[in-house]
DNA sequence: GTTGAGCGTT
């Protein structure tokens, strides 16, 4: 006995893959699934129109006329049942040109949505521009459309980030440390070489060299899976871990000298004994 | 040489 494959796309006109079917001719949900994550069932395309295939118990059940009379492509659930989705927040928009004013920035970002609100801040005597402004979006779709990536503003590249005054650092678990960086490794270097493992946003090299970096990933789960990896990247091995906020750490360190009184309750990041310091160690600190 | 730039007159 043979088992039969079911031929299933993600999008109608995505590459199709092979899934099993089940002794009995139907398709497990969790089998789709595993493959197209939130897959929530079949449909394919008869006749020009759309036709959904029966689910019965997280089975999947073939059309009438047997699975190898068709391909399949995923059906998902409405984006407005998967979560309500968050309101939009004011976005900060860093390195514009200082030529670049309002209308320039709303020529450029209109094309990601509608726009609410767009502001470039400026020197209240001179009124020349800071270099940075900000944006809000009408639609959260818009918001993650122009948070994925970097953006060609008037010539220059610029960031587009949740500002910290609110909300901060809601970029901390999406963002790695790559230590032990050599100054022959670019931005765009490291851009390129962890851009095959998920979408990048952005890429920090100090300037002057200092011998790491860090690489902020659009998904968290990336980030996670990288930590405590060492990969080559133009034959040089550089270490990845988790990247922690600068107030974390100098507060982690006074804490573990016992500078300061811990807080009764007090949890210690995962990797809380890696900068734990020997016990003859000095108080170091850095004023900002 | 393993922890980051810049963050909002109202």
């Amino acid at each position: 006995m043979s088992i039969e494959y079911v031929v299933v796309s993600e999008g109608e006109h995505d590459e199709p893959i092979e899934l099993p079917a089940e002794e009995d001719g139907s398709l497990l949900l969790s089998t789709v699934a595993a493959q197209f994550a939130g897959a929530s069932g079949l449909k394919f395309r008869a006749g020009g129109r759309l036709r959904g295939l029966r689910l019965a118990d997280e089975r999947v059940l073939p059309p009438a006329d047997g699975w190898a009379a068709h391909r399949y492509f995923c059906a998902f659930p409405r984006a407005a049942e998967r979560a309500p989705r968050p309101r939009c927040s004011d976005l900060i928009v860093l390195g514009l040109p200082w030529k670049t004013g309002e209308d320039a920035v709303r020529d450029y970002f209109a094309a990601f949505g509608e726009l609410l609100m767009v502001q470039v801040k400026r020197d209240a005597k001179t009124g020349l521009s800071k270099g940075f402004g900000f944006v809000k979006f009408a639609e959260y779709e818009a918001q993650l459309r122009a948070l994925g990536r970097r953006h060609m503003i008037d010539g220059r590249w610029c960031d587009v980030r949740i500002p910290n005054s609110k909300d901060g650092g809601s970029a901390a678990d999406r963002k790695v440390f790559v230590g032990r960086c050599t100054e022959s490794l670019s931005a765009d270097d490291l851009r390129e070489y962890f851009g095959a493992f998920g979408q990048v946003t952005d890429v920090f090299v100090p300037r002057p060299f200092r011998a790491f970096s860090f690489v902020t990933f659009l998904d968290p789960e990336v980030a996670q899976s990288l930590c405590g990896q060492d990969h080559i990247i133009k034959g040089v091995s550089v270490n990845i871990s988790t990247a922690s906020p600068k107030r974390e750490r100098a507060r982690s360190a006074l804490l573990g000298w016992g500078v300061l009184d811990a807080p009764r309750v007090f949890s210690w990041p995962p990797d809380a004994w890696a900068h734990a310091a020997p016990p003859d160690a000095k108080p170091y600190l850095k004023y900002e």
